[in-house]
DNA sequence: AGAAAAATGTTCGTAAATGTTCGTATTTGT
DNA sequence: ACAAATACGAACATTTACGAACATTTTTCT
């Protein structure tokens, strides 16, 4: 094993498929390096082979949900980085349905002692191969456009637990300050969320403000972070003053940040 | 312990992984002290050796989960296919833990108009591919070995509901028909799912009369169908016979196909 | 301060990873 | 269906990383 195969399978599982053409240029080597690197973790079932590349085994590939969560992947990210800084080691944290949530686990793979709560089967699935931590899965009626979990089943369990950290999403953000979603469904699950976790981050990147859904699920009243990509318009930040809510605006991270760790990624090759 | 390595471990969490030459770069020394730090971290399991540095180590209970998923392969896939034809159109069907279970959901790709309700997390992922079906999710604390979830959660979930069918596997089979289970905790979710199906089926192939298992789930007279793909001792079958539990055996039906596990680990290389 | 123990540096033979080349297999475009 | 383009894996050469053994320095204990 390499530090480059462990990379690799990363990228995988971030992204669900890999090419070889795209881990050439990543990690400056040859071709056929990466496909002994891509035939050794087939042998080992981490990825199944394809040509010109590998995806994941099909027990964790969605089809359609995938081209929507590299949606404004990168703020995604800069987002959910960002939330994980806000969690401590050793404390119960909820990952509700969303893809920005879903980025946030990727995030926090390097806590320890964590209680990740989720009922986003993703989230599950990706949480279940983090070593230091435990997991609790909320049932319900599992919507397949997105791994949610939702129902009456789901908001019962929910009210059954309490947690340190809740961390949401949402379909839409009005100026006045609305948490607004597309799913009436959802809207039940959101709000028994919101009511048993000690602190609630909403993570919504500014595209939700061009956005409509009709059901409402709070306000940011109800919240005690914001997190977003940019700074919100003036009346929003107002109307979380005055309630009370911090509003953070992540960094940009992901951006051409690459270069730097490349001490790592190329560890010795960098001076041929 | 030395300063130095409590601080790669703490880089190590922080990074995901760690280089040598990074290493000897940050605290200037030679690249053998940082190997001997490595290699003594990975002795005490804090890290994970590769070639070139270190990451952090990976759960490994999944390795083991997908070979025992092997194990067995075709008489599995016999009695899947087999516990399948059971299972009629428009109804609900529960799936319990289990590699036999799981192949039974491959089978009931074709039906239309179930409700597949699981408490196992790979089920549900497979499931969730199902055009024509509904999945309900059991929640509960998930189980990293093999993506099941147990619990009083679970129990308490599943006691609210009802359904047509359940399938459910075992850990083993005693002579004397007591079905057994290797973990405490899913002994009363199991009961939980007898209890609330009204027809249960019970997948087991013949291996399980040759393992042992503490927990006793429950015994055959407390489901209406055992399928397993030889047949099994005379004694079984009386007890099977005087509590009206219909046994049958599979048809092999994947004799020729599998015999080399091979084609399991580089799926589309083997038959060059 | 002096001896013992631990940590680090140095050297070198061995093992592993990577690059290179080439013949074969798979896709892709027509 | 065929041909060109591309991807593939095997075999070998080269580079790089590795660990063992011993020398040297630093720390610890009395």
């Amino acid at each position: 094993m390499t530090l480059r195969k462990s990379e690799i399978i990363e990228i995988a599982r971030r992204e669900g498929k890999i090419t070889v053409e795209g881990l050439v240029d990543h990690f400056q080597v040859t071709p056929q390096t990466i496909r002994r690197d891509l035939s050794e973790l087939a042998d080992a079932g981490q990825v199944e082979r394809v040509h010109g590349g590998a995806v994941l085994p099909s027990t964790t590939t969605n089809i359609a949900y995938n081209e929507r969560r590299s949606l404004n992947l990168s703020s995604k990210v800069d987002i959910a980085r960002e939330c994980a800084k806000h969690i401590p080691n050793d404390c119960a944290v909820f990952l509700n349905i969303g893809t920005t949530t879903e980025a946030v686990i990727d995030e926090l793979r390097h806590h320890r002692g964590l209680l990740i709560i989720t009922n986003n089967l993703n989230i599950a699935t990706k949480a279940s191969s983090h070593a230091n931590n435990e997991v609790i899965v909320i049932g319900g009626n599992l919507r397949k456009s997105d791994g949610g979990m939702v129902g009456a089943l789901s908001r019962e369990m929910i009210s059954q637990l309490r947690f340190d950290f809740a961390i949401i999403g949402c379909s839409a953000l009005h100026e006045e300050g609305e948490i607004l979603d597309f799913d009436v469904q959802e809207v039940g699950v959101s709000k028994a969320i919101i009511a048993r976790g000690d602190t609630v981050i909403l993570a919504a990147d500014m595209s939700k403000f061009d956005r409509k859904a009709p059901a409402k699920v709070g306000s940011v009243a109800d919240v005690d972070i914001v997190v977003t990509n940019e700074v919100p318009p003036a009346r929003f930040m107002q109307l979380c003053a005055r309630s009370d809510t911090k509003v953070i605006v992540a960094q940009k991270t992901t951006a051409l940040a690459k270069p730097p760790p490349s001490e790592k990624t190329r560890p010795s090759r960098a001076r041929a």
